[in-house]
DNA sequence: TAGTGGTCTAGACCACACG
DNA sequence: GTGTGGTCTAGACCACTAT
C-alpha cells in the first residue's frame, strides 16, 4: 500500500489514502475508521507513522478521535444561517435582538450571560472608536448559549461618555437592546461588519467547546452615528456552526 | 520547567509556555524560536515530545517551520479588506469587476485565468439555482492572482440556457463582467452572500500556497433576477489575507 | 561542514470506554 | 478485561539551508 520509492513520505501516503476514502464516501460521516493498530497492519508502517497521518487529518478537520472509543469521520453539525441584515431598524423596532430572533426560527432555546466592565481604550478597538488611548470604555462581555451550549462570544465596546447614567451600564438593556437605547438617545445608527476567520485561541477553544481543526468566524461590527463610531462589537463563533447571510444588493 | 505531577501532558506544558511567550511578545512575530534540540535541553523532555508541542502550535497558526532554517513566530501578512457592497449597480456601471477595483486601491497587479466548462447541475449548486438535477450548467472556473500569487479561487455557475450564444461562454465577458451582461439582457439582479470558513482541502492548500493552520473564508454569492436565481459563485480565499466588509445598515 | 527540521522505528506504559 | 487512543522515550538517518 505504501510506495517507498515515490519520495512521498509514508505518513502522507497514509493520510492521502484515508482522505480519499472520506472524500469518495467509502468512509461516510460518522463512520469509524480502523484502529491505529489495524492501520499499522494494513499499511505496514509503525504506529507513530500512522498517528502522524491521523494527526494531519485531525488538524484538517477530517477526522475526530475519541479516547477509548476510536477514530471517526467528522460529522458536521447542521449550520445555523444568520441573516445579518436583521440589524436593520425595522427588525429592532420589533423589540428583539438578532440572537433571540434567530433562536425561535431555529427552534432552540437561547440564553445569554453578560459581564460589564470599564477599561481604558486600547489597540484595534480604540482605533475603530477613534478614541484617544486611555479614554474610558464600557465593555459588555457576553457568552451566548443555544440549549445551554456556548455558541458565540461577543464583546461590545462603547465610549463611557455615552453610557454613563444609562441602562447601557446595566446587565439588562431592555427591549431591542443597546441599539434601541442609542437610537432613543437621538443617534441614527449605521452598521458595518468586518468578517474574517482564524484558528481559535486555546481559551476560545475551551469556551466554545471546539474540536481540533475547527476555525472560528470573527465579526467586527462598527455602529456609527452621523459618521462617528459609537459602538464596536467583536464576535467569535464556531465556523462549523455558523454561516453568515448578507444582502449585498446595493441600490 | 515541566511539572510531572500536574497531570498536564509534557508536550502541552511546552506548547503553553511557548504560546505564552508569543502572546506576551517575548517572541515577537518573525522571531526565531530556539531549535528543537535546544528546547529538548531547556525542558528536559525528548525530541518527539518537543516536536509534538510544535506541531500543535503550527496547526494553530502560531508558529511556522522552515526546513533547514528554523522555527519562527508566524508573521501575519497585512490583510486586504474587501468591500463587498461594491457589487452594487453603481459600481458595476463604472465598468469594472470588484477584484480589479480592489487591485488599484491596494496597489497590486491583478491577473485572472479563466476556464470554462459545461456540466450537469449537481449538489448544493443545483439546489441554490433551483435546477432539476441533470440540467446543463455553464461553469466559469477562475484563479485570481495578485502580483502573480494566487489569492482567490472562484467558480461561477449559470444555467446554460441563459448563456447559450452569448459572451458568457467566452473567456472575456467584457467591461463590467458577467453581471453587466446579465443586466443588459434585461435582468435586474439582487445579490446575497453566504459567508463561512473551514480548513482548506489539500488541493486548495496547494493552489493558494497556504501554510498549516490557515483556514479559508468561503463566500457563496447568489444572484437572483425577480426571485429567480440566475448565478451562483463559490469563492475561496485565504483567511490570512482577507477580511470582508459589509454594509449592513438596512433602513 | 555544521546545524536545522523531517521522517521513521520498536517498544513501553497510561487513561478511557464498554461489555 | 480487552481494545481503544494518548503520552513518552532513545536513537537513527534523511533533506534542506547556510557558511
Amino acid at each position: 500500500m505504501i510506495d517507498k520509492e515515490s519520495g512521498v513520505p509514508a505518513y502522507r501516503q497514509v493520510a492521502d489514502t484515508l482522505r480519499d476514502r472520506v472524500a469518495t464516501g467509502q468512509y461516510p460521516p460518522g463512520h469509524q475508521v480502523p484502529s491505529e493498530r489495524d492501520l499499522v497492519d494494513e499499511f505496514g508502517v509503525s504506529r507513530p507513522t500512522i498517528r502522524q497521518a491521523i494527526e494531519l487529518l485531525r488538524s484538517d478537520g477530517v477526522l475526530v478521535a475519541e479516547h477509548g472509543r476510536g477514530i471517526f469521520v467528522r460529522q458536521r453539525p447542521t449550520v445555523r444561517r444568520l441573516a445579518r441584515n436583521r440589524l436593520s431598524r425595522a427588525a429592532r423596532d420589533a423589540g428583539r435582538g438578532a440572537f433571540l430572533a434567530d433562536a425561535d426560527e431555529g427552534g432552540w432555546t437561547p440564553s445569554v450571560s453578560v459581564r460589564i466592565r470599564f477599561e481604558p481604550a486600547a489597540g484595534r478597538v480604540a482605533e475603530l472608536l477613534q478614541l484617544a488611548p486611555g479614554a474610558e470604555v464600557t465593555i459588555r462581555d457576553r457568552i451566548m448559549r443555544a440549549d445551554g451550549e456556548p455558541v458565540q462570544l461577543a464583546v461590545s465596546h462603547l465610549p463611557r461618555e455615552l453610557t454613563q447614567g444609562t441602562v447601557l451600564e446595566d446587565v439588562d438593556t431592555g427591549d431591542g437592546g443597546t441599539y434601541a437605547r442609542l437610537e432613543e438617545a437621538g443617534h441614527r445608527l449605521r452598521f458595518e461588519e468586518l468578517v474574517g476567520a482564524r484558528m481559535p485561541t486555546s481559551e476560545e477553544r475551551t469556551q466554545l467547546g471546539l474540536t481540533r481543526g475547527t476555525p472560528v468566524l470573527t465579526v467586527t461590527r462598527v455602529a456609527t452615528s452621523s459618521g462617528r463610531p459609537v459602538e464596536v462589537t467583536e464576535m467569535v463563533m464556531s465556523a462549523d456552526l455558523y454561516e453568515l447571510l448578507y444582502d449585498v444588493s446595493g441600490d
